[in-house]
DNA sequence: GCACAACTCTGTACGTCGTACGGAATTCAG
DNA sequence: CTGAATTCCGTACGACGTACAGAGTTGTGC
């Protein structure tokens, strides 16, 4: 049994973080040489999170991954929050640069599979949000480069950005289901099938719960759930809806591009 | 500038749980007369959750609104998490009964909107996972209740669940969206417009920032912006987004189910 | 009627977190 | 060479979940 909560942060001046975002801080003047600086901050959090998920991302062991005390790495950031969206930028500079001259369903389908693997390598981008902190450079050119590929298919400008966040919302949903479960799995050491095991017997005995009551989800929640276990499977759903989108898109474009 | 983090705790027998969700706890026979009973928490926490988000569910707090010590709590839930568990499969009671009769399509659309409605009601199951929680009855009736509205039109098993879900990811990425934004409004006190107006400015001094380097965000943003703005747009972008989901699926019925 | 087991409730305490505050040490500008 | 700017750090506060131990309350078995 597991819920998991988010928590937030809401912070004040934007200045400082959009600075950092960009890497336009002027260097200081004086005082002792700085030991360390931002961008090796959001290395070490980066490090942490893909290792030991975002909770591992704490003040106090970011810096002490970095041979530091706590409160000095508030020179280089002006909080958790903002460290967060760093480390949002930096993971979005890994999304490779767009691939021109594709049609727009090819070059969709890139975005989305490189998407799908940059959210495996750094499964915490999923427990962040990511609304206003998109401002910095990697998120803006990845914001640009998903219009581009639907840019000029006969779309409006509102339905571009419904179509991008379509696509990418698909990728977050599917990613976001089957990296739940892994971390569940990781957190509390159990694999689905102890869980169940320790848990059938539970629902066994209560007559609510028989499998008479819920006819479809038992047979289809087992078929479902061999092939979860299959391992491939989550890769599955996610290219199966993403084929729907993708058609269901087609027809749209049909009727405002002709031919 | 402000960074949502999810943090988790995984558990380890579910037996207690699982008692908790489906009510089948025997009543104590000896002791004092408890105070409160299992679902008063679970509905205090669900308003607390609903008026102040899901960080302000503690076991403090929630005790406090009942007029008991923090601790005496944990008699009628074995912690947090499990309370958490409690929090959805609560709310997944208020889900309406399914509606027979309609064919798929509306069935689907029915039970997206349904679940729109009451992501909005209850925007902290934005910030909750799911996973293994979903063992409580109404979850259940959840399932068996999507599962029904594309059971013999022609899809697989393993079909029928990716196509289920497909279009709960949709609603669940879509609502998402718009209600981190408006949970970070909320947090920050800021209106989009008002980060805009002091953000803009920070943004125009830095070169590699210029709308020429992004001439289709600059584009799209602004008219997505506008929209956005227009108060109804997370409902457009939802429905926009179901609408091509659910021709996608077309596409695939179509050629199972021909005729 | 009584002793004890079962149960509820509570106060205290521990380890975690982000970070405010104030001071010491270091470097460069004048 | 003085003082301003900057880095770094120790301490401390108020939150959190919850382990633990005890006090009070009730029904059961005799």
């Amino acid at each position: 049994m597991a819920g998991v909560s988010t928590q937030d942060n809401g912070d004040g001046d934007p200045r400082r973080a959009i600075e950092l975002l960009w890497g336009v801080s002027a260097p200081p003047r004086r005082g002792p040489k700085p030991k360390l600086a931002t961008p090796d901050v959001v290395k070490t959090a980066v490090r942490l999170a893909d290792a030991d998920g975002i909770e591992a991302v704490t003040i106090r062991r970011v810096a002490e991954q970095l041979g530091v005390s706590p409160m000095s790495l508030y020179t280089y950031v002006p909080g958790r929050a903002e460290l967060l969206d760093l480390m949002i930028d930096h993971a979005h500079g890994e999304l490779p640069a767009p691939t021109e001259g594709l049609g727009w369903r090819a070059a969709l389908t890139a975005i989305a599979e490189d998407q799908w693997a940059l959210l495996h390598r750094h499964p915490w981008l999923l427990q962040v949000t990511t609304s206003r902190s998109a401002l910095g450079p990697h998120s803006f050119a990845k914001y640009e480069h998903e219009l581009r590929a639907v840019e000029g298919i006969g779309l409006g400008d509102v339905e571009m950005d419904a179509v991008v966040s379509l696509v990418t919302g698909l990728v977050r949903a599917t990613a976001r289901s089957s990296l739940d479960n892994a971390r569940l799995i990781r957190t509390s050491g159990m694999t689905d099938a102890q869980w169940w095991e320790r848990a059938a017997p539970v629902l066994a005995g209560i007559p609510a719960a028989d499998a008479a009551h819920y006819p479809i989800s038992s047979r289809v929640g087992q078929a479902a759930g061999q092939f979860h276990n299959a391992a491939e499977d989550p890769a599955y759903t996610f290219r199966f809806g993403l084929a729907r989108v993708l058609d269901g898109i087609e027809a749209l474009v049909g009727t405002r591009d002709p031919g």
